[in-house]
DNA sequence: ATAAGAATATACCGATCAGTATATAAAGTC
DNA sequence: GACTTTATATACTGATCGGTATATTCTTAT
């Protein structure tokens, strides 16, 4: 009976569903069984709710997409972790997943934004990191950094986005199958 | 002084900047310079002028987009084609294309997600023509073509999103890299 | 000229928004 | 047992939400 950790709990439930604009600090309270002091006792404001909340489930990815992004001059095996990493991540908390990218794509000034934006930066900026890494191996990359860690992404996120339809299974062959595509191309 | 079309082009505004449950009616007929009764005399309601004004500019996208899918027998000419027409698109009116994909990743049961999604589908659906029709050319191409539209759309977006941020410029050299880059990988 | 319809405004509706003032209960500390 | 701190509830605030009842003006057709 953690009133504290279950609205967190309860929070990501509903915002994955219907965003964090869209839904009300009342019927976050009412769904946890608890009263509005309750919340404001523990988060001094809806948006500190979110970003504590946001602490919490983005730690986990983060340190995922870390430790997969280690760059030890094999960048087919590197690669392969990442997707695999995001993979693993969107199947084991889809809801999640799911809110992130909302929260990415919603308007520029929205909280939504403005909350999910520094940890997708990290995110970014740890894959820009291994292209940036894989120059010395591969001089044919040499400057084109921002846009492979942008198109990988980008990739990445197009074969999560089918698994969340249920067009797709998000399989080891998968992961092969995309950096193998984004490093050859459809034609090989 | 044409209000109803005036009160498209000033919610475009608004809706894009801060999105379509973050901006008021109010807000709306305020900065068009009328009164609600007014809006509510052109439109049944705040999603009927979202609807209205989400099949004026879709239309011009999806016409686009449908007239440069036409398959000719060359892959390469095609997909050119369809990425010079989404980056002329996000050009042209880079407001609305940012709108179109907070839309299209908003919660699902929202009225953004509702509301732009069957454009959306369109979009996608004319794309996943093409790769469908490129079998009878490309036949290892056979079987894979929901991942294939989804990735390429994917890379598209991908680049808008840096233009979007000021990162990266739309030029014709990218339309080729970008395709060429989804047939023949980022090593060729 | 007059009637009819379209276009607009003033002023309001109930519901919901995030947040709080105040009081009370429970738990831990001395 | 007395006191303090933590945790909770009742009941409220002003602002904003989408939408409307009613009245008036403007335009057009007869």
């Amino acid at each position: 009976m953690d009133n504290r950790e279950n609205l967190l709990d309860i929070a990501l439930s509903l915002f994955s569903q219907r965003g964090y604009e869209g839904v009300g600090v009342q019927e976050i309270v009412e769904t946890a069984g608890v009263t509005k002091p309750t919340l404001y006792h523990y988060y001094d404001s809806k948006r500190g709710l979110l970003d504590t909340l946001l602490k919490r489930e983005e730690g986990r990815l983060l340190s995922s997409v870390l430790q997969a992004s280690v760059y030890k001059r094999d960048i087919v095996y590197t690669l392969e972790n990442i997707v695999r990493a995001y993979f693993d991540a969107s199947k084991s908390h889809p809801d999640f997943y799911r809110m992130q990218i909302a929260m990415l794509f919603a308007p520029p000034e929205s909280d939504s934004h403005l909350a999910i934006l520094p940890f997708v930066s990290q995110q970014y900026e740890i894959i820009e990191e291994v292209f940036i890494q894989a120059v010395q191996d591969h001089g044919n990359l040499r400057g084109r950094h921002k846009r492979y860690a942008s198109g990988f992404l980008g990739t990445i996120n197009a074969m999560i986005g089918l698994s969340l339809e249920g067009e797709l299974d998000l399989t080891k062959e998968l992961v092969y199958l995309t950096v193998h595509q984004f490093l050859h191309g459809i034609f090989s």
